[in-house]
DNA sequence: GGTCAACCTGACCGGCCGGTCCGGTTGGTG
DNA sequence: CACCAACCGGACCGGCCGGTCAGGTTGACC
């Protein structure tokens, strides 16, 4: 009796579908962000468009499930962070890792930042890890490793805000980020100074046949 | 050579249509992001969609116009302040103004981010703004009053990356950018840290009607 | 006032996308 | 094996959006 009543299980291909449509969705959405569409995630799984709807009834229920994991993954990792022996250094470690999420979902990246998805699974996802955060940075706070005045939601906004900084070139310099996350790291921490882990970033400088040919001869 | 004087000047209202345009599409963007319809742009300034489509061929030709004059606004606003007689005060009042203007402007966020719009004059607007910010950065670098390691493409990036570090907040904290502008600034100089000026964030609390009701305690 | 080109308008086109639906298929069970 | 409900597929719908065009309108100049 693993189901109390009228619960049927589902069938075979039903849970593989599933299975597919869930990796591929993943991996669609973390390259193209938000956007890419159904049809397109239902090529990738080798489904039908149908089958997509049958499995989450909407686009949003389909990201939710799939930022709702990629979020609890998170969590789990400030968790274990979360008794470390040096909690400035386990909160730069959890930083870190967040970074490194983001870096590789662009679907991420824009559920963080825009208060457009209400989906209450991931709202309550998102409280859950501010929970876990504020932890952290308590620990810190209270053994005096970083400036009194910061706060573990400034911590949530500094992580989306780090990863955004270094956005713009990292197509070219994909490492980049390290940089504004030491950067900020030495503004938030008592310590003095550390050295830059990344150097300086280029481009913007006129480089003529970087982006395309030569249609740019303007002026 | 088409001789200057043999040029037909154009109708009367056509430039009283193209100004109405401008001004209506400037206001749509810097509400609504590039993503707002040509028709509704069309629509604010009580013209045809047609007649969008006769002075800007295009919707990127019309965006990079809006765009181009701000970021030449914002040139001026850096040579004004290239000899001014604190280097430091200089760079972070040219910060200040910068993420001012990304904060009342959904579009020029959407712009200065992705390399997604390569008009011509846009990106050589934003390769000028980038060599004032170098001068800028210079100046002060070469007094000490900022790290050895930055540069003025450090702080092109941060100009944006503070702001959409505190976006996500901003319609309940629309000053919060001024703390993480401190932090960061505190990061960049050499000084010892100073005070930060904005209170932190709150919210990601599970508090389920604060959306919509207390928005009114903006400056 | 008359003429004409510049100008304006809004209906229209093609394409994309989220979501629906129904005929056909298939996996499990007795 | 036979049956049927769960399941699948993809054509289809409605809506939106950038861009085009034919036809009516108007400003400028003689």
């Amino acid at each position: 009796m693993t189901n109390s009543s009228a619960a049927r299980p589902p069938r075979a291909d039903a849970v593989r579908n599933r299975q597919l449509l869930l990796s591929a969705a993943a991996e669609a959405f973390a390259e193209q962000g938000t956007e890419v569409s159904i049809a397109e995630i239902a090529q990738r799984a080798g489904v039908g468009k149908g089958t997509v709807f049958r499995h989450f009834p909407t686009k949003e229920d389909l990201i939710a499930a799939i930022m709702g994991e990629i979020i609890d993954s998170l969590i789990t990792t400030g968790m274990g962070l979360s008794d470390a022996a040096d909690p400035a250094a386990a909160l730069l470690e959890f930083m870190t890792r967040g970074i490194e999420l983001l870096a590789r979902d662009r679907a991420l990246c824009e559920i963080v930042g825009r208060p457009s998805l209400q989906q209450p699974a991931v709202r309550a996802g998102i409280d859950r890890l501010c929970e876990v955060v504020e932890m952290l940075t308590d620990r810190a706070r209270r053994q005096g490793l970083i400036r009194q005045d910061i706060t573990g939601q400034d911590i949530v906004l500094l992580l989306a805000g780090v990863h955004q900084t270094a956005a713009p070139l990292a197509d070219t310099q994909p490492q980049l980020w390290r940089r504004y996350l030491a950067l900020t790291f030495d503004g938030i921490r008592t310590q003095h100074p550390q050295p830059l882990p990344h150097p300086a970033p280029h481009r913007f400088k006129f480089t003529p046949d970087s982006m395309l040919a030569d249609n740019s001869k303007a002026r």
